[in-house]
DNA sequence: TTATAAGTTTAGGGTACCCTAAAATGTTAG
DNA sequence: CTAACATTTTAGGGTACCCTAAACTTATAA
């Protein structure tokens, strides 16, 4: 029931996520590649995680999601998304772009989180569509306003 | 000279940055207000500060800032004002702008934080200026966006 | 001025997350 | 089937940041 994970714990479930996503398991040095850490750190955390219900690990053999770790680690890849989309929108560029989803992802209010992700679709939705003009005309002014700022610097 | 700072210590300069600015000095008590954190702890903190030349301190006396140390406090404080207004603009209630305005302000990229900027600036600007209609209705759309969705609630 | 209160510091611990090195287990080629 | 290699686990450490309790310093009020 304790529904509070730290950062570093989301990482890890998201890291399972992705991995066992592509594989359908995923062994302790997947996970330990793909969050730059040495593997005895992986089968520490993996042990905590498991004792806390969020993993399925059996030594030696791999670690997949319970249904609260899936849980957990869509959230936060969803959150991921959602940032990286607006990063976007803001023109940062992509890899850096990549690298700051990350830090936003974790411990932002649920109410600021909803509030980014209702600007993303704003956005998004609007220039989808034909009618309203006056976003396609609001990001190139935004475009525009940046151009001429990166020529003065 | 090192430049890196932990997000803690990020806070800790903010902190002393804030206190200074109201008494002139601070106290081992007042920093242990601000953070919520123990006398003891901010002892030990700035003892580590002061080895790093961010601040001047003295045992029973106060605390001030170093130059460098001001330096970081400035930027953690102009960083977290933008993330404050940002905020703001995509309608995130107040009380909860002030609390992830201040999740916001570590450990973004520089580049991040200048889109951040920019975009505040774009919108403030125009908002201020006749010329572009399109932005305030832009804002006005979103803010009816928002209310149709939470009537949907 | 001196007892008491208020504030500060030290000593000793604790947790989270990370590491290296060595031991244990698993996999595979000959 | 077994030696050599790859992977995983354990054991033992380390740092950052936080705490409590007790010792110490400073401020204040009678």
């Amino acid at each position: 029931m304790n529904k509070y994970v730290s950062r570093k714990v989301e990482d890890y479930l998201k890291a399972v996520y992705e991995v066992v996503g592509n594989k359908g398991y995923a062994r302790i040095k997947d996970i330990s590649k793909v969050l730059g850490v040495k593997p005895s750190t992986v089968v520490e955390m993996m042990r905590k995680l498991s004792e806390q219900g969020l993993v399925i690990y059996e030594k030696y053999s791999g670690v997949t999601l319970t249904s609260s770790g899936r849980e957990i680690a869509e959230a936060v890849k969803k959150r991921h998304d959602t940032f990286r989309r607006f990063l976007e929108i803001i023109l940062v560029p992509e890899n850096i772009a990549v690298k700051d989803a990350h830090v936003l992802e974790h411990q932002l209010d649920p109410k600021t989180i909803l509030q980014f992700t209702r600007f993303v679709e704003f956005i998004t939705q609007a220039s989808a569509t034909e009618r309203p003009k006056f976003i396609k005309r609001w990001i190139e002014e935004f475009r525009n306003y940046c151009r001429r700022k990166d020529i003065t610097l």
